[in-house]
Parts: C-alpha cells; sequence; structure tokens
DNA sequence: GTTGAGCGTT
C-alpha cells in the first residue's frame, strides 16, 4: 500500500528510494511525505507496518523521482529530529522484490529480460520469511541489560563530546553491533544450560544424598512437622514418599 | 501507556 492510495508501487521506473530509520513509531507517512517533499519530489512514501498488529516498524521508505533530490535529502534529513527521534536517512540498499539498488536507484535486473541475467533463485520468499521471523522475535529487547550498560558508556561519551559528526553515527551503531555480537558469542559459549532446581529435593549425584547435603536439622524435622496446613494435611514437609519425589518436579 | 535493530506493499 503506498501513501497515495493507489495499489501497490505507483511506477518504479526511474525512482531513488531513501530509507528512514529510527522514526518514531507514531510517525506516519503523512507525517514524512511533507518533510520530504520540501527536498525534491516524492514519488511515494511507505512505512512497512506489522501485519497482526498494524503497528509502525519504525522505519520507512521515501521514494524520490530525481537523484540529485534525494540526496539533497538523505544530507538534510540525516540526522534530523522527527518527533522527538534522531532519523536518519540513507539510501535503499535492496528493492521491494529483492531487486538490486544502484545509489537508491532500483536496478531491474530481470523482469522482461531474463535471457541476458540468469538468477534462478527465487529467495525473496524466505528472505521475506526470514525477516518477518526476525521481527516475531524483536518483540521487546531480549539483550537488553547487556545494551543498557553499552549505553550507559556511550552516554559517557556523547557527553565528553557534545558535537556529533553525522558520520559517527555510522560508526556508534557498528561498534554497538560488534559487541552485541561478541557478548552473545560468550554467552552462548559461558551460558550452559543448567536449569536453577527449585527444589533442593534434588541431588546431584544418583547416589543417595551425603549426610554434607542434608542438613541433620532437616532429617530431624522431616518426620516432625510441627505446622500443619490449614486443610489439615503435612504441607511443611514436601513429599514424606521418596519415590514421589522425582515426579513432583 | 511500553519497544529501537534494520531494508518495502497490491
Amino acid at each position: 500500500m503506498s501513501h497515495f492510495g493507489k495499489a501497490g508501487p505507483p511506477d518504479i521506473r526511474d525512482t531513488y528510494s531513501l530509507l528512514v530509520l529510527n522514526i518514531s513509531f507514531r510517525t506516519t507517512a503523512d507525517d514524512l511525505y511533507p518533510l520530504f517533499d520540501k527536498y525534491g519530489k516524492v514519488v511515494d512514501v511507505f512505512i512497512p507496518r506489522d501485519r497482526r498488529t498494524g503497528d509502525s516498524r519504525g522505519f520507512a521508505f521515501v521514494r524520490y523521482k530525481y537523484a540529485d533530490e534525494a540526496q539533497k535529502a538523505v544530507e538534510r534529513l540525516d540526522g534530523r529530529t522527527v518527533d522527538g527521534r534522531e532519523i536518519m536517512v540513507q539510501f535503499a540498499k535492496y528493492g521491494p522484490n529483492a531487486e538490486r539498488i544502484q545509489k537508491g536507484r532500483i536496478i531491474e535486473s530481470s523482469s522482461k529480460d531474463r535471457s541476458r541475467s540468469r538468477s534462478p533463485r527465487p529467495r525473496h520468499r524466505e528472505d521475506y520469511r526470514d525477516k518477518d521471523y526476525r521481527r516475531r522475535s524483536r518483540s521487546r529487547s531480549p539483550d537488553r541489560y547487556s545494551r543498557d550498560r553499552y549505553r550507559g558508556r556511550e552516554r559517557e561519551n556523547r557527553h565528553r563530546s557534545r558535537s556529533a559528526s553525522p558520520d559517527r553515527s555510522r560508526d556508534r551503531r557498528r561498534g554497538r553491533y560488534e559487541d552485541e555480537r561478541r557478548s552473545r558469542s560468550r554467552s552462548y559459549e559461558s551460558a550452559s544450560p543448567v536449569r536453577r532446581s527449585p527444589s533442593p529435593k534434588r541431588s546431584p549425584s544418583p547416589l543417595k544424598p551425603s549426610p554434607k547435603d542434608v542438613s541433620p536439622d532437616v532429617r530431624k524435622r522431616s518426620p516432625t512437622p510441627k505446622s500443619v496446613s490449614p486443610r489439615g494435611r503435612p504441607a511443611t514437609s514436601r513429599s514424606p514418599s521418596p519415590r514421589h519425589s522425582d515426579a513432583e518436579d
């Protein structure tokens, strides 16, 4: 759906797509259109939305008619604060139908001319699913803790140099990404699938629990429930049955 | 009410 109400992409013959990232979730195409249209002729503005909820994904595609205007918009709107969020405008790298894009311009690889370049790779389906799957997992930041740590460090960095250069944003994101990746790798290596046993009944060895594991008080308290549940059942003691102890967990 | 790396629809 495009912002103009027409079905699908209007006409992508010589248009230059810009990718607008880091926009607010409330920002709509109607809000971006006038902003981008001021710097050139905007052919189409499209904001991908979630199919289930319909919420914006936080980025938009602005299609310009001329490259110079698109470039101008990139240099003008990149880093600008829109709706309280610093947006990032850059040329689109991938096309809507997995078409290759050069400098934001869509390069029709094979649609009418298939004999020239043969690329029998129906990957669009898989790519689409893959990206969709990624979005599902996006729900919330699973590594939010790690990112918070880095974010705190960034804050100090930003504190030192208030002036921000347009190139810095790239390095910043990339550096964080690498750190995140390394952190994940380390997590996978270090983190073992150890499930904390909620019940201390689980003995580490199949043998009978050594007296070191079981405190003498516990042993003495086990057969003597000084506390009775309101229902009249000895709830304080877990399960007097030794063979039932495993099944309970 | 929340979220935040990334590349798109009939």
